[in-house]
DNA sequence: TATGAATGAGAATTCATTCAT
DNA sequence: GATGAATGAATTCTCATTCAT
């Protein structure tokens, strides 16, 4: 529906002739990448079709078993896509700044998405494969978000800070969802602002900073 | 084939002979609505066939359409049991046990399924209708979190309060998703007492009680 | 091209509006079956669509998963069914009558399509499981015809008589296909009285009756 | 990918570098009809993918429509080329030497591959030129046959007499069939030394030397 | 009420072929 | 001459749903 219409590399200023064939295999490729990120995370993995996916990209859907082998291969890809986007918000923040971090990444709806992907972690292919690739990325995300606060492997109450910290994980990932593909109001139209406090009450009461 | 038809909700208290159970068409209606809610929350709604539920159910295919008229019609029918089930744990429950209710809810991971409750809210069947009743199901849900910890509507930060309501919400979905479908550890293996704390201070953390 | 118009079942003698739905299962097996036979004898596997067979037989298309699960099973089931036609003839079949056996075999172009029987076995699918039922086939109907001729298991000289009744049924297999694929002329229009004085020549040659 | 390309048929004698071959059109074309003919052979038309070949071949799949047209254009040469080398078997052959041919023919299971040029001409492509052509084909090579055997067109018998010729080409096509593509055993390890006797049997048969 | 046969629409994937470089 | 990106036309299979019994 309110797809980001196709927006070919060279910028077509003038009123040619739409011209298909961009022969850019990396640029295809990443146009596919986003897409299907967008579709998977609102729409699920079974209710987005291949072809979708391709018109939101501009591009022919044969190309999508070319990149990335199949339907299964591309949620993989943007699996892999989510997980690493999201280490990088609970892996390079400072303890103090996490609920930040957190916010930001909720908060953003852009085209970019990173709250899509965080919606994308919760959709399941029924593919063993992708069921593995997510919950690796959780797992490591938890720890890292464990870390954050004082968690080390092994130590005494290690499991409890872990617990408690995929609860966190998991009340951002439910937020994300509310607010992208559910569209509960007024969680769905809050700004960044409006989430940062609550957020910050939310992650301190289950990882006190020490 | 022939699966073993799971042992239906209502306890067969009586002794009746052994396989009776035919011909009752409210019973095949709850057979069928049992396993649909389970197939629909474990699964998602476009990867689950009605033939999945209806052998799960122990009954055939076409009652389907005859009691539900259509796939779209049960799972219309699964959200509203969600909806009402919820309801009764966040309505029922004096404002200082909302936590420990929403843990029992969240920790239920048994057939009966009130986790699977919860994270049907989630999915998704591109049906508008559809949506429009999990989206009252889910903002009657937060109104009546919010109202146990002193909201009321158009006060002033009333939207405020909701706001929170609704994260909070949000967090024990997200939680129960991490449990329940992606079966995230150790997260997945925790106790109703191992959840009951951490969900207590999220809870209080994000609605202060007065 | 020359497909057999379905027939159902129930004559239709009046001109009622061609009703469509038999409601016969098993009926409905064997027409698939037989216009599987066909299609793939003259065209081959992959060249031959499901959607092919389905309009020959005058039935839906998705019968052919129903029934035979895929492409592949039907082709197996095709190969299954010419096997037993083919042990018809060569096991039970007088030595001294075996060139006739085969001359009616090959000659049988009807419907029936003894002929096409024959030239399925040169078919392949590609499939690991259809070759392994193609060569089951072959090996048996060989050892029949050289049982025929005093061939046993094990005896000196069983290799060699083996090997020639394995040459005889390629060439019978051989007529067979070049009559009805190929259609190479006056080969293709030879009547059964034709093929039956070559072929005693042709069998008694590799084959000496004792 | 970039597969070994298969020694070409062509022995190169000179001393050249190694890897010079590349930019010869008329090489090129020739890698491309040997790794056709295999394959067609083997596989059957519709099975064979063009992208097999060139990967065979070790070329780019596009050079296979600038070289031959279409997939159509490449198996109608390879039908030529198996004709052409199936004329000089019979051809160029003395009467009472003819089973020694054929048996060498068929023996060929090398990477040449006379025997697989046998099997192309059972290999049906659905369309009617290359039809055509491999009619010509074996009409012309079981009129040579004949005709090594005292056919004359128009003579009394004739035709009786090229009937059996044509039964003893199907019979050869047959067994190079059975042992290439089908792997029969024992017909597949068979030696040339095990098919000449009876081959020279059924051929003596079939048409007696004068 | 219940069942299984039948159907048509739609989805993923493969493939020959055409272009742009 | 050669390459690899792109395309559109199939093709197989799945699935919700409808009918006849």
């Amino acid at each position: 529906m309110t797809a980001e219409p196709p927006v070919p590399a060279t910028s077509n200023t003038a009123g040619e002739p739409a011209q298909r064939r961009r022969r850019d295999a990396a640029e295809t490729r990443q146009l596919l990448l986003d897409a299907a990120r967008q579709r998977f995370a609102r729409d699920g993995y079974a209710a987005t079709t291949v072809r979708d996916i391709a018109d939101d990209a501009g591009v022919n859907v044969a190309l999508i078993s070319r990149y990335f082998t199949s339907k299964e291969g591309l949620f993989e890809a943007c699996l892999r896509a989510a997980g690493d986007e999201l280490r990088r918000t609970t892996g390079q923040t400072p303890a103090d700044r996490v609920p930040e971090a957190i916010a930001r990444h909720i908060a953003d709806l852009g085209a970019a998405g990173l709250s899509s992907q965080l919606s994308l972690l919760l959709r399941s292919s029924g593919d063993a494969g992708a069921d593995e690739i997510r919950r690796g990325v959780l797992v490591r995300s938890s720890e890292q978000l464990a870390a954050a606060r004082g968690w080390r492997p092994g130590e005494p109450d290690s499991e409890q800070l872990l617990l408690r910290a995929q609860m966190a994980l998991a009340a951002g990932i439910g937020v994300a969802v509310l607010r992208s593909s559910i569209r509960l109001e007024p969680l769905s139209s809050a700004t960044e602002q409006d989430l940062v406090g609550p957020l910050r009450d939310l992650v301190d009461a289950l990882l006190p900073p020490r």
